[in-house]
DNA sequence: GCAGATGTACTTTTT
DNA sequence: GTACATCTGC
């Protein structure tokens, strides 16, 4: 068994996967095994007489730990079902399940999505006076997200505001807390102020969780950090695993510093540092390496390539943003009928604009292609209405679902209708859901919201006793007929796809039947996965991180787009840029070609535009 | 209360 | 060029 664990790893990997206890930091650049360290270390924990429920893997997509666990089974067998992996926000989710009584939370809570939570705080703002402007909900719940992500004071944030947001974030925090919600920054904050402020539960934690191991550390916020911090109490058995040149989620809170401060922070902290890379040619790695050297925020290292020289990288002018597509599409097109299948190549761009010509240009040339990214499966309103439903079912408390469906489809009771609702609730300090009866029985309502009111409230009691013995799928599909979803959806003009969609719901829905579990696992998930076929993969170069392609074509190397106009003030926004181009000529295989436009339609307004500044930088070898 | 008209702003988005 | 949110008239 031991052999099995170590067969086929180089020196440094072998290191990593058998270091014994206390700190360890694995720089692991790209294409150098990283997973592969990670699901042997942990193996190789259990054969050392670890128990596998001892074992938190933690990661920042449901798909690496879908990954992780998937290869630990086939090692381990059985025992690798019994390690924690999933990603922090799901890991909080659960330890909130069992411990958020402790501070006066159901245990039935509901995980709010960005949605939810910037329509609370947008009715906190009118609430509270404040004259409402569009686009201030978000940047209150920026600033908020921020303030918690990387631990620090509302006012030592820096945001344009005419008022003081502290009142509305107090606001905001207590109706979560009566709704019985919590967003998802109150995933990884909560939990981590719940294990700093209360001894037990932190050594009870400690106790549980014997070794810790973290993947992309280089993506962790303080928040992260912090909660990693108080996990690992005395035993320090923490393990993390990242690349800081592959950093590329510092705007929203992550801090590159975190993976190169850990040797300071975990004193006696052992290091690795795997520069063997098994992905691309030397040629590849020599461009990227190129460039990446020009960052001074970073861990020196270099990757080396075990295979040879491969074609140099290339990179090519246009005229226009069409010509430049035209010929990626002719270029992909003789890959194609050359015998290279679609799906080993990936063409990415910094900025979702740039998806259109390409997207015209691949259905010129009739290349089968994937965009992914987007509007996310579990954000169109379709969905989101009829999971609303289920959310009301099994949190009535949670007053933003009951606004989304209380009157969609329209059924009479309009804004001001639901406002005297929920005004005479609160008098009641009941929720709205629960007062709707007596609301009726005092004359809260009159005229034509009446009937609506009544209609709703024999429905919602249908469907309450129609979901006691019936699984999820069943109950989705009654709401969708019972509510006149169905029917509402069947009359709109893209009714079609969106009845489509709520099909596809239903039909991942089958096996669940525990409605609190089903909905947070919704409310973790995003739609990385089901795009299956063989086609190109069109995508940002965020949403190419980890992924890997034979060719690689990266669009509008511009300045301004990249490095974006938005992420050039400052020397660590350029460094990130520039780490962005990184990750995406590090996907290839084989070749990479970067292209610019000298002109390019944006935003429906012809421009001028000049090379990016990276494209210099990049030598060939 | 609702549907259509008008205006405006426009990175990236693991959860 | 378009999406989304707010405004306006029925």
């Amino acid at each position: 068994m031991n052999q099995r664990i170590l067969e086929g790893l180089n020196p440094e990997q072998k290191m990593a996967v058998l270091h014994e206890g206390g700190p360890l930091l694995i720089f692991a650049g790209a294409g150098s095994g990283k997973t592969r360290v990670i699901v042997h270390r942990v193996a190789n924990l259990i054969i050392q007489g670890v128990r596998p429920s001892e074992i938190l893997c933690l990661t920042f997509t449901n798909k690496a730990a879908a990954e992780m666990k998937h290869r630990l089974n086939i090692i381990v067998g059985d025992d690798g079902s019994n390690v924690w992996a999933g990603t922090f926000h799901a890991f909080g989710a659960r330890f909130l399940r069992h411990e958020a009584y402790l501070i006066g939370y159901p245990r039935s809570f509901v995980i709010y999505d960005e949605a939810d939570q910037r329509s609370l705080i947008a009715k906190c703002i009118k609430e509270l006076g404040i004259n409402y402007e569009r686009g201030m909900d978000a940047k209150v719940a920026w600033l908020y997200n921020m303030s918690r992500d990387t631990m620090r004071k509302i006012d030592d944030i820096e945001i344009d505001l005419f008022f003081d947001p502290k009142d509305v974030i107090a606001r905001y925090e207590q109706r979560k807390k009566e709704f019985g919600v919590f967003d998802f920054g109150d995933l990884l904050s909560v939990p981590c102020r719940m294990l700093s402020t209360m001894p037990e539960l932190r050594e009870k934690y400690q106790a549980i969780y014997r070794h810790i191991l973290v993947d992309e550390y280089q993506d962790t916020n303080t928040a992260q950090y912090s909660l990693l911090v108080q996990l690992i109490g005395t035993h320090r058995n923490i393990c993390v695993v990242g690349d800081d040149d592959q950093s590329i989620y510092g705007w929203r809170g992550a801090d590159v510093g975190n993976i190169l401060r850990f040797k300071d922070d975990f004193a006696g902290a052992n290091v690795i540092t795997l520069e063997q890379n098994y992905r691309s040619s030397q040629g590849i790695l020599s461009a990227a390496s190129s460039l990446i050297t020009n960052n001074q925020y970073r861990a020196p290292k270099k990757l080396r390539s075990t295979k040879g020289k491969g074609k140099d990288i290339g990179i090519v002018e246009f005229s226009d943003d069409e010509k430049e597509a035209l010929n990626v599409a002719y270029t992909i097109t003789n890959l194609i009928s050359s015998g290279v299948s679609p799906l080993d190549i990936g063409v990415f761009y910094r900025v979702n604009a740039l998806s259109r010509v390409i997207e015209e240009a691949f259905v010129r040339r009739r290349i089968p292609y994937a965009v992914y990214g987007g509007m996310r499966f579990y954000e169109r309103r379709e969905i989101k209405d009829l999971l609303a439903y289920l959310r009301i079912i099994a949190n009535p408390a949670d007053e933003e679902a009951l606004s989304r469906i209380i009157n969609t489809p329209p059924r009479g009771i309009g804004a001001k209708t639901h406002a005297a609702l929920v005004a005479f609730a609160r008098e009641s300090k009941v929720p709205t859901m629960e007062a709707l009866e007596s609301a009726l029985a005092q004359n809260i309502v009159k005229g034509a919201g009446r009937k609506g009111v009544d209609g709703f409230i024999s429905l919602m009691r249908d469907i309450r006793s129609y979901a006691v013995n019936s699984d999820i799928p069943d109950l989705l599909a009654f709401i969708m007929d019972a509510a006149g979803l169905a029917q509402a959806l069947a009359a709109e003009i893209d009714g079609e796809d969106r009845l489509t969609n709520v099909k596809e719901l239903i039909a991942s829905a089958a096996g669940h039947k525990d409605l609190t579990r089903y909905l947070e696992e919704k409310a973790l998930m995003t739609s990385m996965d089901v795009e299956s076929g063989d086609k190109v993969s069109v995508m940002t170069l965020h949403m190419s991180k980890g992924l890997e392609f034979d060719y690689v074509f990266i669009l509008g190397l511009e300045e301004g787009i990249l490095p974006h106009s938005r992420s050039m003030d400052t020397m660590l926004e350029i460094e990130e840029e520039r780490r962005l181009l990184y990750v995406g000529i590090t996907r290839a295989r084989k070749q990479v070609m970067l292209s610019w436009a000298r002109t390019r339609t944006l935003y429906g307004r012809e421009v001028y535009q000049i090379p990016s500044g990276f494209l210099s930088e990049i030598k060939p070898c």
